[in-house]
RNA sequence: GCCGGCGUGGCGGAAUUGGCAGACGCGCGGGAUUCAAAAUCCCGUGAUAGCAAUAUCGUGUGGGUUCGACCCCCACCGCCGGCACCA
């Protein structure tokens, strides 16, 4: 029976079995042991795992298995992203219950993921969709209400035609809806946001000081707060009493303005043409503006448009007068929503001015450009030219100059601005946490009282999928009375965006089980911040702004210690498949449906098995880059795992004899020595490469290097208690990676305890010194012989058997040694002329 | 356009501080075992020349620094990802 395969299918079932009835990885705060918060993003229940999923937590589960071994208190929870329109769908379409719907999906996955055999503790189990999680989430809300940093303000929001909800900016991709991809259109709404402009500063500031975090994330968040230094300068507009403040970056080039363009959605631009000859004009111009989508108004390639209005702004360093246009290349929600055009220094003006015929006036002299006759905007450093008192300066002084000038005039002062905007947080949808907000028209918009929290989630709702939020249906939902003055009051009817809910629920794990507050900050305080934290880069703005952000306001409102969630972040690749397109070629792609290149995970797992499924998963390349899969690539994880198993039986049953126990082994042969040194060698790469840098691919080649050694040496004379050491050490080795056979065998070689509780093995650095070290000849740099010399032999020594070597003289063939480079242990280099 | 990253055998990938390029795995070739096959075990496997020892070339391209460069510097090419009329 000794070439069978194992039995995977059984000896899975049996360990997660035993897991769970043991309760392995049920975690209590321990204030004398050292803490380990291990994270990897929760899914949304969509009910199916993808390999995406298997790699993020198989990622997660090697961490949390090693430091648990390693000593540290692990905290390793799993829980449900599970608000969100697939639901809401799934219930227009089957007429089945949003929440009979998740329920299921989560129920079908928690057994996906409990059949891989990842270690997590399942008590601090958390789903958002619950109200014992979401009545939490509605009194952080109600705690950023109260602190000013939730409002409610009517405003153009983006909004997706297909969805039927608003969007926030970070859901806006190239203009369409990140969801559906419908191009986006503005719509006036009243809606709630969350104030995460006030942490723009902080929010930038931090990430100087995260070296945890990979700096492309670090890169992207940083574009998106976009800060950006200038100053506002105040233009009067002539025959009116009316000032327009503009933004600039450039207030160096002040003297070079030849005109000024409003945002159409400006305010003035209404009151300054009503009743003018160019009402008309303006207004049919704006009005076309408000139909276009995102994508054509941002689209770059378009030719640039707008309209006078009739009126001139006097220029204040030089009195000059200038038209006044609008145009949607200036957009109402950055800066002041119009600017000051100086067509020589701005590419965008340029083209402005020369389609509508307009002054083009140097006045920053720029190297190497020929002023008199520009093709495009000058934008380089230079000295600055036609700029009254300022000529001459360097432009970056005139700045500062500038600047300080026209502060002391009051007409401009220096200001910071960032593409940043305020969260809005309102999703006119059903699934989603209820915006515990009561509209009184006596009192306003009142929080309710934090005594009648969760505000459930109606169930007497129709979903049609179109118009405002289903809630508006609810026979029960919107009459309430006033939390203030006892009124006739009504809800708000939005619910509120999912991802909220996702940015504290790592929090929520430290204390899951919490029915008098949201989390204790004792328990809290103990587990953050997240050590290791492991997911998708697609969340690099979007849920891991957010949540840095509610870290920031919770660490504010005094309910937790750390103000930055995550200590250190791994963002791992996706993973991606080859097949042949319909052009016969073969190319590599994401895996999906359209493409026909899915690999289902309950396919592998059921041919192989969990184990070689995490095995091929982290062997087949480093965590944060791209992951081909190759179905040869899992056979040979495969093939590794039962060679694995046939060792450790041939050794049970042919080569172990009847010793329960050994002693420490001594290494008497050369071939003992190596087999020392290669098990030795193992234990320090797969502690440095899994335990450290996460690079778990060469953490199991030194494995495998080690099982190749171990086959070698069993053919001759064996020292059986090194060989007993080599097979054990090997089991804890691979444990983390492959939990379940290696437990297996551990069990059979008749050990009491469990390898998820056993102690990390720890190297013998005098195994790893060698009698004698390869010493590379080179001459001239080029690789000539391999000396053996004693360990750290002298220069002198080193050189004499160099020179002693067959391949010296014909190496160097009669030319004259000018120099020798000796480095210990590794290279003597004879440089020859 | 701006920002970030990557380019190494037939393929996935190693090379951790500037010191043997190609660990480990896949694939491929050969051998053992077998009536035969599968499975397994062992050996080989960057290119060119050679029976061989060995030599020459070789980490996207061109240059540079160095005794020595996949690694550092300059210029360029290609691919991937992000942002983008943000004044």
């Amino acid at each position: 029976m000794r070439n069978d395969k194992y039995d995977f299918a059984g000896i899975e079932a049996k360990w997660q079995k035993i897991w769970a009835e043991e309760e392995a990885f049920k975690t209590v705060e321990d204030p004398n042991k050292e803490k380990y918060y291990v994270l990897e993003m929760f899914p949304y229940p969509s009910g199916k795992l993808h390999m995406g999923h298997v790699r993020n937590y198989s990622i997660g589960d090697v961490i949390a298995r090693y430091k648990k071994m390693a000593g540290y208190n692990v905290l390793h929870p799993m829980g449900w992203d599970s608000f969100g329109l697939p639901a809401e769908n799934a219930a227009i379409k089957n007429n089945i219950h949003p929440f009979t719907w998740t329920n299921q999906n989560m129920d079908d996955m928690r057994e996906q993921l409990k059949s891989l055999g990842l270690s997590y503790d399942w008590d601090r189990e958390v789903a958002t969709c619950k109200p014992d999680y979401y009545k939490w989430m509605q009194w952080i809300f109600i705690q950023f209400y109260k602190k000013g940093l939730a409002y409610k303000k009517d405003n153009p929001v983006n909004w997706c035609p297909s969805c039927q909800t608003v969007l926030a900016n970070e859901q806006v991709v190239d203009g369409a809806c990140e969801r559906c991809h419908t191009p986006v259109t503005k719509k006036h709404l009243s809606q709630w946001y969350l104030k995460i402009t006030d942490y723009a500063d902080r929010l930038l500031k931090d990430l100087k000081d995260m070296p945890g975090w990979p700096d492309k994330v670090k890169s992207m968040q940083e574009h998106w707060i976009g800060r950006s230094e200038g100053a506002e300068v105040m233009f009067k507009i002539d025959g009116t009493d009316k000032e327009l403040v503009v933004y600039t970056t450039r207030p160096d080039t002040l003297f070079g303005v030849t005109y000024m363009v409003l945002s159409p959605e400006h305010p003035f631009v209404a009151e300054l043409t009503k009743g003018t000859e160019y009402e008309e004009a303006v207004n049919a111009y704006v009005e076309a503006c408000a139909h276009k989508s995102e994508l054509e108004r941002t689209s770059l390639t378009k030719e640039k448009t707008g309209e006078f209005i009739g009126h001139y702004a006097i220029d204040p360093v030089n009195g000059a007068k200038v038209p006044i246009y609008i145009s949607d290349y200036v957009m109402m929600d950055y800066g002041t929503g119009a600017i000051m055009a100086v067509p020589a220094h701005d590419q965008r003006d340029f083209e402005f001015a020369k389609k509508f015929g307009l002054d083009i006036i140097p006045v920053v002299d720029v190297p190497d450009v020929d002023l008199n006759n520009l093709t495009k905007a000058a934008i380089a450093e230079g000295t600055m030219i036609n700029s009254g008192e300022y000529t001459g300066l360097n432009n970056k002084e005139a700045i500062v100059k500038i600047t300080e000038d026209l502060e002391s005039k009051g007409l401009g002062k220096k200001t910071v601005n960032y593409k940043l905007r305020d969260w809005l947080i309102s999703r006119q949808r059903y699934w989603g946490t209820p915006i515990p907000m009561i509209y009184c028209d006596k009192c306003g918009w009142v929080p309710e009282k934090e005594e009648n929290l969760p505000v459930l989630l109606p169930t007497d709702v129709e979903f049609t999928g179109k118009g405002e939020s289903p809630l508006t249906t609810s026979k029960t939902f919107r009459k309430c009375t006033c939390p203030q003055c006892g009124g006739e009051a009504e809800r708000e009817i939005d619910t509120m965006d999912t991802f909220l809910d996702s940015s504290w629920y790592f929090l929520r794990y430290c204390d899951a089980k919490n029915d008098k507050a949201a989390f204790d900050p004792a328990k809290v305080n103990y587990w953050m911040s997240v050590d290791q934290y492991i997911g998708g880069v697609e969340h690099a703005i979007l849920h891991l702004m957010y949540s840095r952000f509610f870290q920031m306001v919770l660490h504010d409102l005094g309910l937790c210690d750390a103000e930055e969630p995550f200590d250190n972040l791994l963002t791992q690749g996706m993973v991606i498949k080859g097949y042949t397109d319909k052009d016969g070629n073969y190319v590599k792609a994401k895996m999906s449906k359209s493409l026909g290149n899915v690999v289902a995970p309950s396919d592998i797992q059921a041919k192989y098995g969990s184990d070689t499924a995490r095995l091929f998963i982290l062997f087949a390349a480093p965590p944060e880059k791209e992951l081909d899969w190759s179905d040869e690539g899992v056979e040979g994880s495969y093939r590794f795992l039962n060679r694995v198993y046939r060792l450790v039986n041939e050794y049970i049953n042919d080569i172990r004899g009847d010793e329960t126990e050994f002693a420490e082994p001594v290494c008497d042969s050369a071939a003992d020595k190596s087999l020392n040194l290669m098990l030795n060698t193992a234990i320090k790469k797969v502690t440095e490469d899994a335990g450290g840098r996460f690079n778990f691919n060469t953490a199991i080649s030194s494995i495998m290097e080690l099982v190749n050694e171990m086959y070698k040496y069993k053919n001759g004379e064996i020292n059986k208690p090194l060989f007993n050491k080599a097979i054990e050490t090997l089991l804890v080795l691979l444990n983390p990676f492959s939990p379940h056979l290696t437990e297996e065998l551990w069990n059979q070689l008749g050990h009491e305890d469990r390898l998820y509780n056993h102690e990390w093995p720890k190297y013998d650095e005098s195994a790893l010194v060698k009698d004698e070290i390869q010493v590379i000849l080179q001459i001239n740099g080029k690789l000539k012989d391999k000396l053996m010399m004693p360990n750290n032999s002298a220069k002198e020594v080193v050189e004499e058997a160099a020179r002693a070597s067959d391949r010296f003289e014909e190496a160097v063939s009669g030319r004259e040694v000018v120099k020798v480079i000796y480095v210990p242990n590794k290279i003597i280099n004879f440089v020859v002329k």
